[in-house]
DNA sequence: CCCTGATTCGC
DNA sequence: GCGAATCAGG
């Protein structure tokens, strides 16, 4: 493959957007992160920093981008733990906390976050976990990796856990089920079969 | 270990 | 110009 135009357009806008070189490199195809970092830097495009024109904010934009159109779109997550640790009024003195909707805040704060025009996946809900569903649960939650927004990848789960508006939030971020958001314990509450039958026999 | 970008250097 | 190998970091 060689750099087009059109490719070199493509790597412009990605990497203007934010995305890192290897989603980069996965989304033209034919190169691999390397050749797009290369190419990003022969064009001299390098980091938005130095340059002429200053960028103190870069400011993440995590949002769903409209255009885009991911194979296996993240499924937001539906309704983390029924009851974590509910706010129920907390100054939030976060300073700078720019945490882009991930998901419907599942915190009943003052405010419902909105998500960015994200349209719901369908989320087959399910209000009732068995008690050693849960229980596993909070077995793996305790052993999370308590990543940020920003850490996250396609092989970490992305459940939330804590309170959003506080410093008491972070994201699973243990390794997710192929082609799942959510690692195996999360899958396990999150995808519940759709009838609501709590007893089932296992 | 997963990932990130940065740099080098033979092609 | 290109990009694999490598480096340096999180």
């Amino acid at each position: 493959m060689s750099w087009t135009d059109e490719r070199v357009e493509t790597l412009k806008k990605m990497w203007a957007d934010g995305q890192s070189a290897s989603q980069i490199a996965k989304e033209l195809g034919g190169v691999t992160r390397n050749a797009v970092i290369g190419k990003v830097h022969r064009l001299g495009l390098s980091n938005r920093v130095g340059n002429g024109a200053e960028r103190a904010e870069p400011e993440e934009e995590v949002v769903a981008a409209p255009p885009r159109v991911e194979p296996a779109a993240p499924a937001e997550p539906p309704r983390p733990a029924p009851e974590p640790r509910v706010a129920a009024e907390r100054p939030a003195p976060a300073p700078a906390a720019p945490a882009p909707a991930v998901h419907a805040a599942p915190i009943p704060m003052r405010k419902a976050i909105i998500p960015a025009g994200q349209p719901l996946p369908p989320q087959p809900s399910a209000n009732e976990i068995s008690p050693e569903a849960l229980a596993s649960v909070r077995e793996v939650e305790k052993h999370a990796k308590r990543l940020t927004l920003m850490e996250l990848t396609e092989r970490t789960c992305k459940w939330p856990i804590g309170d959003p508006a506080t410093e008491d939030f972070w994201f699973c971020g243990l390794p997710s089920l192929a082609g799942k958001p959510y690692c195996e314990a999360h899958v396990g509450v999150a995808f519940q079969p759709m009838s609501a039958r709590r007893d089932r026999r296992r």
